[in-house]
DNA sequence: TGTTCATTTGCGTCACTATGCAAGTATACG
DNA sequence: CGTATACTTGCATAGTGACGCAAATGAACA
């Protein structure tokens, strides 16, 4: 959904419909955010005492960290066992960030169109 | 720089880097989302005053929120007289979030590519 | 069943943030 | 210069969020 018509540029420009405060706000903490790129670059799930080691607060306060990232549709949890395997939506995150980009582009009045798509 | 060369694909997940817990903070906030809405829809530069009608508050904390959202890079701010106009940079804050976009899903694990860009 | 390991939950504390009101500053205009 | 308008700042308060610790839950396993 990347390729908007040309009629579609500038139009409603629903910025206040896609940033979703609760979504920014979930990001907006540093330990979340080192536990995002920690589960990032890892590339595989990994569970909750793992993670807790890229942040130096108690496990605990790691594991609530999870789970609200994972209510904000960041993360997706896995039991396994005595485990909770956490993975980064991808596609759910990046997704939503580019929609809200493409729908910022949009609002612009000098330009309607900032995507560049070559 | 949307187009990445195929051997940048899956490489540095710079996602820590790129993500930036202060940025987030600033747009999570539902009032500030609304001022952003409004101004981004407004289509022109608006006065604190103006933007204050679209959030319940009183106008001193508008003005603060704009100059967080400010501070944050979000808007700029230009002295006309007694007024200060507000814009969006758009193009900073879109540009931001497609970076952060294109980052995150380079980082996937599975695909290392999730831009279509068609 | 009892023990151990991984994670979550309850609870109190501290810090930060959003807010309103009142007072202050800056600019235009008579 | 005095006044009106637009905005900002100081200050007190209420609400929220992050945190640590201890206890509770859940799952594997002897």
């Amino acid at each position: 959904m990347n390729n908007r018509n040309d009629n579609t540029r500038k139009s409603p420009c629903c910025v206040g419909a896609l940033l979703d405060a609760r979504f920014f706000r979930a990001l907006g903490d540093p330990n979340r955010i080192a536990l995002l790129d920690r589960l990032s670059s890892c590339g595989r799930p990994c569970c909750v005492s793992e993670l807790s080691e890229c942040c130096p607060t108690d496990i605990s306060v790691t594991s609530r960290h999870l789970v609200l990232l994972r209510d904000a549709g960041i993360l997706d949890a896995e039991k396994c066992g005595k485990e909770v395997r956490y993975t980064v939506r991808f596609d759910e995150l990046a997704g939503k960030l580019r929609a809200m980009a493409d729908a910022i582009a949009n609002c612009c009045p000098s330009k309607g169109d900032t995507t560049k798509e070559t």
